[in-house]
DNA sequence: ACGCTCGGCCG
DNA sequence: CGGCCGAGCGT
């Protein structure tokens, strides 16, 4: 999956709805130094997105896209590894278009993007410092349909194969599997933090909570 | 995969 | 004090 995301998605990203079955999925994340937003703005956000369409199928993240501090434009990530190792140190290692000249030789600030958020793909936030997950475990972000009540769906799979799904389940895990632990596996290392949607309306809004019981 | 609720927090 | 939203979990 890792290096089939560059050049196999960035050309499906203009094909709209017509989806070939066999890559109905397709996710983008990218690191962003937030230049709008000056809330928090300590200098990086996390961006992540999904291609439009695909039946009840989940939406899996395949591909990955960083910001660049300096010139701002979008830059592919080759592999999740790679992404979560950039998101994990984005506040103190800002990225900038020539970091990626790790993977892809003469990259700068001069070469035009060849991603950007137009409307065939689902955008969302990341959270920034979220922590890489351990040594054969895997960080799994699932995408929901819009108009769900919620964005997406974090899970931890287990170098086992066992899925865990909140941090409450992490830490029974731990204390069931101690070799973890003696590993150096702590419950610091998981981050549950889902990705927000840009698009304003792609999670169904609460129906105005009944405020209160009258007694 | 998706809904729902509880409780903390923030205006 | 009420509305919002994330965590957690049931289905």
């Amino acid at each position: 999956m890792s290096q089939s995301c560059f050049g196999n998605e960035s050309n499906n990203v203009m094909e709209e709805e017509n989806v070939a079955p066999s890559f109905g999925d397709t996710n983008i994340q990218a690191v962003q130094p937030s230049p709008e937003s000056g809330s928090l703005s300590m200098g990086n956000d996390t961006f992540q997105s999904v291609r439009r369409k695909s039946r009840t199928k989940p939406l899996t993240v395949d591909v990955y896209t960083v910001q660049c501090n300096c010139c701002y434009k979008w830059r592919l990530i080759p592999s999740l590894q790679k992404y979560e190792e950039i998101r994990e140190q984005i506040i103190e290692n800002p990225f900038m278009c020539k970091s990626a000249c790790e993977w892809e030789p003469g990259m700068s600030c001069d070469v035009p993007e060849t991603i950007s958020q137009d409307g065939t793909r689902i955008w969302a936030l990341d959270k920034p410092k979220i922590p890489r997950p351990p040594p054969k475990w895997t960080r799994l972000v699932q995408i929901r349909e819009e108009g769900c009540s919620q964005f997406s769906d974090v899970y931890y799979i287990t170098p086992y194969g066992q899925t865990l799904r909140s941090s409450v389940e992490i830490q029974k895990y731990l204390e069931n599997h101690p070799k973890f632990v003696l590993e150096g596996v702590t419950p610091s290392q998981f981050s549950f933090q889902m990705p927000t949607p840009l698009e304003e309306n792609y999670v169904r809004k609460r129906p105005a909570q009944s405020s209160k019981r009258k007694r």
